[in-house]
DNA sequence: GGGCCGAGCCAC
DNA sequence: AAACGTGGCTCGGCCC
């Protein structure tokens, strides 16, 4: 292997020594600049005073070349923005590692210059693609140990935190020769790294992958430094009403364990906590209450439902309550950013089956169905004055996916004629005319075709739709005497998984699996796990390929039209933009296409047609 | 008093 | 014996 590293002599001692130069002020850096513009591959990283690109500042900016150079600027005295032509120039790749935080940093900390990285290399992405499932660590460190075979020591790294800007003193203090040294080291070994992954990503056909995740990198930077605007005073209002259905709920509660209670007269009953599910457990067993004739042993919804108790029925409601107040109530308001008055929440970009995870608050998780008190929640989610939310998600996604994957003509039938599939599967089940299906029997139809995008089986269907667990198994039967391309796939994929030890999305994205020997006592658990997950990946990625996509085209095309629109968050199949009026009708004809465009890039069988709704609040359609 | 973990519940 | 995929967040309860 190629490397310009030298790894050193002693066995013992290998220690990264890279030439570098020191860069202290910007006439120096500008006559750099042209050399570096003429590389095809530049390393990139910065050294920051924190993690948080709205507080933190730039203090030194490294880039390395192919050739083993290592180039140190020192943020604090050279003006950077001299180097902007090479980091903005489309034509050189930009090799990083987490490339989400150096572009916000460049972009948006005082001393970035507003520099728009492009055409990046992420190596942290890269690696998570080609670990996606398994136990990973995609630090710098860890891929240093992997890659180029040498410890990184991350204490120094450390050391750039205390170079605050609060104590101007401190800021300016001299680097030690170990912290430059550190700081040259990050990009010295990442044309190692890069060219190692390189050749692992084109072995296992994940280049595609790779290239999706590195097109969707920026646009979702871009996203969480834009931030999302809640309305504040609609939130205070509606959280007032909540406390006080919850506060109402907890005395009807009270009034109804007190006599239960188990310190009657000293503390009282206001000593028992709704909360707790050990207490309620308690409670349940005082109070003689049974699920079907055996004991309480949990207090989770679906046992809830089933004791025919009114103190059940109210514990029920007042959860309802307490759960918008303590997961949503102030937290929300508290992750306002002062600065931008909007909330900035974190994307992890891929976690096991490709899919992004949001926390910070996690907007994924906003309640959305029911009428329950959480629902009020979305209608906070306003569009500031003089802007427009489009909001659109696509229609039965994953089963859209699932019928294109397994190919069968059934259930592509009915979206290629346009007709409810769930209605068309119970006519099937049941012999009954499509116009004539009864909602109840519509609605067990679609819980059956939800059940097998998540591996389900007879015991799930059973506890969902109400019914016993043969008449559930007999149900199921029937559905795959008519979805005869979807039992075929979905067995095949199930066992393809345990054999290859990946299952993969249309893409070619892969989720890996680790299978212990068959002398693991864990081993008949895991085997069935890995069939049902084997099942729903290729499924949940490829919808998540889709919205990555979308997402993609979506902020490419904003930005060739010069437009001021931004992506506000994705929800999985859902996307949100926030529009200034004027161009409202361009964006959402924008949106409908690239989702529709993205879609299509995967699922060649069956179309999906995309409807944008133009609204004030976060709406659902 | 902080760390950790499971229970429970929110989303798709 | 059970067997529904992917997450994040909060709390209670336990540990040190």
């Amino acid at each position: 292997m190629a490397s310009s590293l030298d790894l050193g002599t002693a066995k013992n001692k290998i220690k990264l020594s890279p030439k570098y130069e020191y860069v202290i002020t910007t006439t120096r850096a500008a006559e750099i600049a042209p050399i570096l513009n003429e590389y095809k591959t530049l390393a990139i990283d910065t050294e920051t005073t924190g993690l948080d690109p709205f507080l933190s500042e730039i203090i030194l900016l490294q880039i390395g070349t192919v050739d083993g150079k290592a180039y140190v600027f020192d943020a604090r005295t050279v003006d950077i923005s001299v180097l902007r032509a090479s980091l903005e120039n489309p034509d050189i790749i930009k090799l990083l590692a987490n490339a989400k935080f150096d572009y916000q940093m460049l972009r948006i900390a005082k001393n970035g210059a507003g520099i728009e990285l492009n055409n990046i290399y992420d190596a942290m992405l890269a690696e998570e693609v080609l670990t996606a499932g398994l136990e990973y660590s995609a630090s710098l460190a860890s891929m240093c140990a992997k890659y180029v075979g040498v410890p990184l020591d991350k204490t120094i790294r450390n050391e750039f935190e205390d170079f605050t800007r609060n104590d101007t003193a401190t800021f300016k203090a001299p680097f030690t020769s170990e912290q430059l040294e550190y700081a040259a080291v990050d990009v010295y070994i990442m044309h190692t790294i890069f060219e190692s992954q390189l050749r692992a990503l084109e072995k296992e056909n994940l280049l595609d992958t790779a290239k999706l995740e590195f097109d969707v990198c920026i646009p979702i930077a871009e996203m969480e430094l834009h931030g999302v605007y809640i309305d504040p005073n609609k939130w205070v209002s509606i959280l007032e009403e909540v406390e006080i259905e919850r506060k109402a709920k907890e005395k009807v509660l009270h009034s109804l364990a007190e006599p239960y209670s188990e310190q009657q007269g000293l503390f009282g009953a206001s000593s028992t906590n709704f909360s707790s599910p050990a207490q309620m457990v308690k409670l349940f067993k005082r109070m003689g209450v049974d699920v079907r004739g055996e004991e309480v042993f949990d207090t989770n919804s679906s046992t809830l439902e089933t004791i025919n108790h009114p103190f059940a029925r109210e514990l029920l409601e007042y959860r309802g309550y307490d759960k918008v107040i303590k997961a949503f109530g102030q937290k929300l308001l508290q992750r306002i950013n002062p600065k931008t008055k909007r909330l900035h929440p974190s994307f992890r970009q891929i976690i096991r089956t490709g899919r992004m995870s949001c926390s910070g608050p996690n907007l994924q998780q906003i309640p959305a169905k029911g009428s329950g008190p959480g629902t009020k929640i979305r209608e906070c989610f306003v569009a500031p004055a003089g802007y427009k939310l489009l909001v659109a998600d696509y229609s039965q996604c994953e089963l859209r996916i699932l019928a294109e994957l397994s190919q069968d003509p059934v259930m592509m039938n009915a979206y290629i004629k346009g007709i409810d599939l769930h209605t068309d599967t119970a006519s099937r089940i049941w012999g009954i005319p499509f116009d004539k299906v009864p909602k109840a029997q519509r609605s067990i139809a679609k819980t059956i075709n939800f059940l097998l995008v998540y591996g389900g089986g007879p015991s799930t269907l059973a506890a969902r739709a109400a019914i016993s667990e043969d008449e559930a198994e007999a149900l199921i039967n029937v559905y795959f005497s008519i979805y005869k391309g979807v039992k075929a796939y979905l067995a095949n994929s199930g066992k393809a998984a345990l054999l290859n030890r990946y299952s993969k999305t249309i893409l070619g994205r892969k989720r890996f699996f680790s299978i212990p020997t068959q002398d693991n006592p864990e081993f008949k658990r895991i085997r069935s796990s890995v069939e049902r997950e084997g099942k729903n990946q290729p499924i949940q990625g490829t919808n998540a390929d889709i919205t990555k996509r979308a997402m993609y085209y979506i902020h490419r095309d904003i930005k060739r039209n010069n437009l001021k629109s931004h992506i506000l968050f994705p929800v999985h199949d859902e996307i949100l933009i926030e529009s200034p009026e004027a161009e409202v009708e361009q964006v959402a004809l924008i949106q409908k296409n690239c989702m529709e465009a993205a879609f299509a890039d995967f699922v060649k069988s069956i179309p999906n047609k995309v409807d944008v709704m133009v609204c004030d609040y976060w709406k659902k359609d």
